[in-house]
DNA sequence: AAGTGGTCTAGACCACGCA
DNA sequence: GCGTGGTCTAGACCACTTG
């Protein structure tokens, strides 16, 4: 079971984006809201606060909330998706190879990134994704070993969040991205349909679980023409 | 007068920085800091709720409030920040030029962009950023003329946006930003110190007005080595 | 079982936009 | 002045973690 304002607010945004509400209107009133769904005034403001997160609507102080276009949609690397659920999106245009699964004895910069301590080891995977037939994302992950002792070439293919998240329980709460510009290493340029790129976009993700102890450094790294961020934000 | 919540996060987000509150170690309980600051727990879950927005901490239930590690800072594009205020962080190391500022007719295509009608005339102005002596960001605005007609060249060196919200009265209130990876062209190699560089790094920002009008369109062109985006994201 | 955060309520007053 | 959203309250019950 939902909670109520969930419901709420998956109702609206539904119809939002089906266009019953159309963009530039108003919604009715917060309290007409708590009447129509038999609920609190509160309430309806926790769901409208999403609405307005999410980029659906915007509140306006003695006026009220404003439905907001959202036709544009867009590569969702913000937030935290994983390439699988991404690749639904993708239809069979997407594709994963498992290059290399083994465990390494990090090094000192990557035990500073792990926290790792004295004889911890890792896990190193190598991953390329394909789109359209063409190699256009290197994914470079580095997880504690003693985390995910079980991880094989078969969960590497589907997916770690979802074997982590499922299987061990554990759960991922956020995560600090970092986007840059790189020259190509030549790792890049044996796993990547490089061509006549000099540049690669890179993504570095510290994956964090939920008591806080950093679970996974991860670098992804993108054929510049393939990649494009997008994002909502909120004056404040 | 700021709000109590307000007063609430800045209290607890200070004791955080200076360090008086452990990363690492939990938050006094909901209940207790109710108590403490002399208020419902409900405003606060809304003090905690921001700082949880901000990275400040963690929120378990059944558990607590985690204190996160915060060392770390960032060019902080994230969010909507002006050039102006990022510069101050710099010190006397960034500097503006406005290399142009003139009135134009829209092509379709910004048109489009704007949702500008038959006859409206827009402002187009270049500024170039300098870092440590080296022109490394090239901003091109767009703006409705009619929205801003007395737009000046000294308003474009210090702020536009201090000026739109503190001298026209209008709110600036969310926008949309696309991160995409180009190809320089000739504009960009005229006005920014591209040496060898092969590409360039383009955000593109649709700037709203608190009614949801489109008030202008910027594309920020960094040169790649310079651009650096940090984001801070939650599951779900 | 006790303590934590998560949800929900019904009501109050304030700040703002608009006619 | 009315209706809007913004803040704040005091209390209730639920879901979860930990001893």
């Amino acid at each position: 079971m939902m909670n109520k304002f969930m419901k709420i607010y998956e109702d609206i945004s539904n119809q939002i984006q089906e266009g019953s509400l159309a963009a530039g209107s108003l919604l009715p009133s917060e309290n007409d809201l708590a009447d129509t769904f038999q609920t609190s005034r509160e309430t309806i403001r926790k769901a409208l606060k999403i609405l307005s997160e999410d980029g659906y609507i915007h509140k306006v102080q003695g006026k009220g909330s404003i439905v907001l276009d959202v036709k544009k949609f867009a590569f969702p690397i913000s937030g935290l998706v994983s390439f699988k659920e991404l690749s639904k999106k993708m239809g069979h245009r997407a594709k994963t190879h498992v290059e290399m699964l083994q465990e390494i004895f990090p090094d000192e910069g990557l035990k500073e990134h792990l926290k790792l301590s004295r004889d911890d080891t890792a896990w190193e995977i190598h991953r390329v994704r394909e789109i359209d037939k063409e190699r256009v994302i290197f994914d470079k992950d580095f997880i504690v070993k003693k985390m995910v002792p079980g991880l094989n070439k078969a969960i590497c293919q589907n997916s770690i969040y979802e074997y982590v998240e499922e299987e061990l329980g554990l759960t991922i709460s956020f995560a600090k991205k970092e986007i840059t510009v790189e020259t190509p290493t030549e790792e890049d340029r044996s796993y990547l349909d490089l061509e006549g790129f000099h540049n690669i976009v890179v993504v570095k993700n510290f994956v964090y679980l939920d008591d806080t102890s950093l679970f996974q450094y991860t670098e992804s790294r993108h054929r510049p023409d393939k990649f494009r961020f997008v994002d909502f934000a909120r004056r404040k």
